[in-house]
DNA sequence: AGCACGCCGACT
DNA sequence: GTCGGCGTGCTC
């Protein structure tokens, strides 16, 4: 029987593998692929057989990892986004689920100094290789030891020295971790059974071994109570005893030793930072109103005839209850014995939304995120797929959740560029793909948000998408007043501390005092300044990308945000040797600094919030709890802050630089701009005993982005992006080249330049061009941008084809191996 | 994506 | 001979 497999290798149909036996499609298997043994996934079997097929190895699962519906749909995305289906199906299972191959060097003999002696003179890298081997006790992993010797190939040493009889390689495979388990003990029942054999017990205990006895009386009391087993660590601290101890009754058989999965996500947020039991809660009379709107597509029977699916938009402001609205119709989903599945774009940051669901429905609910070790990953993703858990809360990748009998679909905050992946393909969008998913699955989706995106707002004027609205706060605070400073004026003026104007200097001032909190944002992508030589203008540029670095100066040192290349300062100019070199541009950092000069000697708690002072596990949520107790009084912080950030304390909101997105090289810089104003206004007056207060400064007090209402900017904006063929009057696509060589990166962007047509009806095609950022990981770069005319080409097909075909025609015949070509379909538009 | 294979130039 | 540094082509 002969079995296409999808393997995750770029650009590349299914291979076809042989098996003595029937498997199901849609089971992971471990297939040899050249000298490697990597895992892949049957996507169709009784398939042509052909001579060069080669055995599968072994079937990974006995349910298959993909349901049908999951195997369309993943087939879906990879046609849609360009890539192989291999490619989706990796990024659809959890990291661990997907092992390979990995190889050992082992010694088969002793080898003496003087042989490595000999050696060293004539084949310098086989003695160090050998050497490095005989330090290390047992196999070596071949890349430890290719990282060990700095080196980028030693593959011909090991070839060598194999050949010789010194060394053998082995192979094993990679071994599936299991969840992150804590070892507990308990007392072992068998020996409760008489009573006059266990007092002998514990006599003998008690001379010989008192710390024994202590523990085995304590494990006896809790198994009485029938208590669950304790987790060693914490028994030992309870009695102050080692785990030496503990392990000596396990020895003895007097307990018994289990290892339990830990629950990751449990990091306790005791206080509940809204409305405590909200499910009993009553709804607002809009809050209702949508939920009779949907709540009939999820209610109806499966007879019915076949359920479109639809896409509802549900835009509320910030405090108007989405969740409670969200919270209603999944119970009503779960009621039917059906799932749900909820997208945010940042878990991480958005840890108050997780409480909220695990108060309402208990531990049924799933959180996937990027902070959760491999194995709680794995464990979560089984638990899904067995229906143990129900719903699902998740980033991006939360689209492939395996969920079963899926019937809602829920993406919050659906405007936020982060659900697109541009990356490792395949480079999907996770709204996008989730209404898919919805499709698939015959259940409706919502998409929403307090700022939804214009092509959101625009598939609902066309009538594709239903839209909903909450326009009144649930808690009935009002809405907070908003006032500008003018940054041309100020600057004139010279009032300004650093980067604060007096006026807002005054309100932070007057709002600290009063012990209320404030939040100063920064809206910029990026969080640190950078340094400039004074005398020439030089900044400091990265060696790899063509780009300047930022400079972070806790560290003392500039980095690299697209390579991660980093330095220390520099002490001169590179390029005219001068030692006037300055800092430029404004980061949190700076910020802070300049907030600690207004309020000097008031004893205010000044806090950063960005991705350099959040890197830890938990360090938002803690920060968070500070704020909320009053223990902090400011923070200065990036976009990080208008994420989940809910605390009736804050009354003052001052924006540093409203104008800081607005100016940058990408269509969509006005949009971010204004949804980030309209989210960082709404975190301001929760309560109506603390009227909020909003201070944007800006150099542009004109511009509708930041001055229009949300509705009315994107009004605006959709003529200017209709007049300039953007999305979403288009689909917006990008080919980028990259290499090495420059000369090579211009030449294929030639070839495929050609290959395009530079004209047909359903698209607007640019020649190839040079992007802002020339190189990137010492990679030139070039870009083709391509915009696919939604009214010539509804659906894109034809477009599709016609990049298919060039795209085909260039990896049949013309492609170079060194240049690399990426297709970014429905691209973020930042190139 | 990995990884082998082959070719070249440098060094010894 | 050794070694590193590419570029090229293949993996069922």
């Amino acid at each position: 029987m002969y079995y296409a497999v999808a393997l995750a290798l770029p650009r590349t149909m299914p291979f076809t593998y042989s098996f003595d036996g029937e498997i199901q499609t849609g089971s992971r298997v471990l297939v040899p692929l050249g000298r490697r043994i990597v895992t892949g996934t049957i996507v169709e079997g009784g398939v042509p057989s052909r001579d060069d097929a080669r055995e599968i190895i072994e079937v990974l699962d006995v349910q298959p990892a993909f349901s049908e519906t999951m195997l369309r749909f993943t087939k879906w995305v990879s046609d849609y986004y360009l890539c192989s289906w291999g490619e989706t199906l990796e990024a659809a299972l959890p990291t661990g689920l997907t092992p390979s191959s990995v190889f050992y060097a082992r010694l088969l003999r002793d080898v003496t100094d003087d042989e490595l002696d000999a050696m060293e003179a004539r084949a310098p890298k086989r003695a160090e290789l050998l050497s490095v081997l005989r330090e290390n006790v047992g196999p070596l992993r071949l890349d430890h030891l290719q990282k060990l010797l700095s080196s980028q190939s030693i593959g011909h040493q090991l070839d060598v020295l194999q050949d010789t009889g010194v060394i053998e390689i082995v192979t094993e495979m990679e071994k599936e971790r299991g969840p992150r388990t804590i070892r507990c003990v308990q007392f072992n029942a068998d020996q409760a059974a008489d009573d006059g054999a266990l007092k002998d017990v514990f006599d003998e205990l008690d001379r010989r071994a008192p710390k024994q006895s202590l523990a085995l009386g304590h494990l006896y009391i809790a198994h009485r109570n029938s208590e669950p087993p304790i987790a060693v660590r914490s028994l030992c601290s309870l009695l102050g005893i080692s785990a030496s101890v503990v392990d000596a009754l396990v020895e003895k058989g007097l307990a018994v030793s289990t290892d339990v999965p830990a629950v990751a996500d449990d990091i306790p947020f005791d206080v509940s930072l809204a409305r405590t039991d909200e499910h009993a809660l009553d709804l607002t009379p809009e809050q209702r109103k949508v939920i009779d709107a949907i709540l009939p597509e999820i209610d109806r029977e499966h007879a019915e005839a076949p359920y479109q699916s639809r896409v509802h938009v549900l835009q509320g402001v910030t405090g108007s209850g989405k969740t409670v609205v969200y919270q209603r119709l999944i119970a009503a989903v779960l009621e039917k014995g059906q799932t749900a599945l909820i997208l945010v774009p940042e878990i991480a940051l958005t840890p108050q939304l997780h409480d909220r669901f695990r108060r309402v429905f208990g531990s049924t609910v799933a959180l996937l995120h990027s902070n959760m070790t491999v194995g709680e990953r794995i464990h979560t993703w089984r638990r899904i797929g067995n229906g143990e858990l129900t719903i699902v809360i998740g980033a991006r990748s939360g689209v492939f959740a395996p969920l079963k009998n899926v019937g809602i679909i829920i993406v919050d905050e659906e405007h936020e560029p982060s659900y697109k992946q541009d990356d490792p393909a395949p480079r999907y969008h996770g709204r996008d793909a989730a209404i898919v998913r919805a499709s698939f699955e015959r259940c409706p989706i919502i998409l929403g948000s307090a700022t939804p995106a214009l092509e959101t707002q625009y598939n609902v004027s066309q009538g594709r998408y239903q839209m909903h609205r909450l326009t009144h706060r649930a808690d009935e605070a009002e809405m907070p007043s908003i006032s500008f400073v003018d940054l041309r004026v100020e600057r004139k003026k010279g009032s300004l501390t650093g980067t604060i104007s007096e006026p807002l200097a005054d309100a932070i001032r007057e709002h600290v005092g009063r012990k209320e909190g404030v939040i100063l944002f920064l809206n910029r992508r990026g969080y640190a300044s950078s340094l400039q030589c004074e005398d020439c203008g030089t900044a400091p540029q990265c060696p790899n990308c063509d780009v300047s670095m930022t400079w972070h100066k806790a560290t003392s040192s500039l980095r690299c945000h697209y390579c991660g290349h980093h330095e220390p300062r520099v002490t001169a100019c590179s390029t005219c040797g001068s030692l006037d070199v300055g800092e430029v541009g404004t980061g949190t950092q700076r910020v802070e600094e300049d907030v600690r000069e207004i309020l000097t000697d008031t004893g205010a708690v000044i806090e950063r919030m960005d991705t350099d002072t959040m890197r830890r596990r938990g360090s938002h949520r803690r920060l968070m709890q500070r704020f909320y107790d009053g223990d902090v009084d400011l923070i200065v912080g990036t976009q990080m802050i208008t994420k989940g950030l809910d605390i009736p304390r804050v009354t003052l909101i001052g924006v540093i630089n409203a104008d800081q997105s607005l100016f940058q090289s990408d269509f969509r810089a006005a949009e971010r701009t204004a949804q980030l104003l309209t989210q960082v206004a709404g975190r301001a007056g929760r309560h109506r005993s603390h009227p909020g207060r909003v201070i944007v400064q800006t150099s542009s007090p004109e511009h509708p982005a930041i001055v229009a209402s949300y509705d009315d900017f994107l009004q605006l904006e959709l003529e200017q992006r209709i007049e300039a063929g953007y999305p979403p009057s288009t689909r917006f696509h990008v080919i980028e080249i990259s290499g090495r060589n420059d000369q090579d990166v211009e030449h294929v962007s030639r070839v495929l330049d050609r290959l395009l047509p530079a004209e047909h009806p359903c698209m607007v095609r640019f020649r190839p061009t040079v992007p802002p950022i020339a190189r990137i990981r010492n990679r030139y770069r070039r870009i083709i941008v391509m915009k696919n005319v939604r009214s010539v080409d509804p659906n894109g097909s034809q477009f599709r084809s016609i990049l298919v075909a060039a795209l085909q025609a260039y990896n049949e015949t013309h492609a170079v191996s060194s240049v690399r070509v990426k297709v970014d379909i429905d691209a973020s538009g930042l190139v």
